[in-house]
DNA sequence: CTAACGATTCGCT
DNA sequence: GCGAATCGTTAGT
């Protein structure tokens, strides 16, 4: 069996976390749920920027019980529902009191194929395997219930694998046409990786 | 209590 | 390209 080499809790406490989504591209997503081990390499990600940030849940300091998990130290996770169907997952970062979080929107299918072709009703590997926040969390089996938990250890954790980023690209985030203003900033990252 | 809607996905046209 | 699926969260009564 694969031994967990987590990143730290403290990689995940930097302030910046715009600085976080880009970082966050190349590193290896990992659950280990039901006896299996599923996960890859991040791809795709967004950056949002607490309480200043209009298209943050928290935005202007929106303390709900679904953003609570946000305002805790960085390194746990917030996983939210929406559309009463698919769930998301996100990194908190930053410090206590500061609600920033990284939404994980893709990853490169390569560990545990088969399991996640079966937990996505598909039969062909392709990217579309975990080509979206919903898509991936459902491949991962990464749920609401896990909302809140430390991202060190199993069932969720990362790894640096040492895998290169060739290029990145920076665009506008998805879905947040309510954000006004914010919605236009540079803050979805797609990475091309080796 | 009520009602509108969302950091989406998939299938059909 | 368009719209349905489907329900917890949110804000307002």
């Amino acid at each position: 069996m694969h031994t967990p080499n987590p990143l730290p809790l403290s990689f995940y406490q930097h302030h910046d976390v715009v600085y976080l989504a880009k970082t966050l591209l190349g590193k290896v997503l990992l659950t280990h749920i039901d006896g299996h081990l599923t996960g890859g390499p991040i791809i795709e990600t967004e950056a949002y920027w607490g309480v200043e940030d209009r298209a943050c849940h928290a935005y202007g300091g929106r303390r709900t019980k679904r953003t609570e998990v946000m305002f805790r130290k960085g390194g746990i996770a917030y996983v939210f529902l929406i559309y009463g169907l698919h769930s998301c997952f996100n990194i908190v970062t930053h410090c206590e009191g500061h609600p920033h979080a990284v939404l994980i929107r893709a990853i490169k299918p390569t560990i545990g194929i088969e399991t996640m072709l079966q937990r996505r009703n598909k039969i062909k590997l392709d990217k579309t395997l975990t080509s979206g926040p919903g898509s991936t969390a459902q491949a991962l089996k990464i749920t609401t219930a896990l909302t809140g938990i430390p991202l060190d250890r199993p069932p969720i954790w990362l790894e640096d694998r040492g895998i290169q980023v060739k290029k990145f690209e920076a665009t506008p985030r998805i879905g947040v046409d309510y954000a006004g203003e914010d919605a236009r900033l540079p803050w979805r990252f797609v990475a091309e990786i080796a």
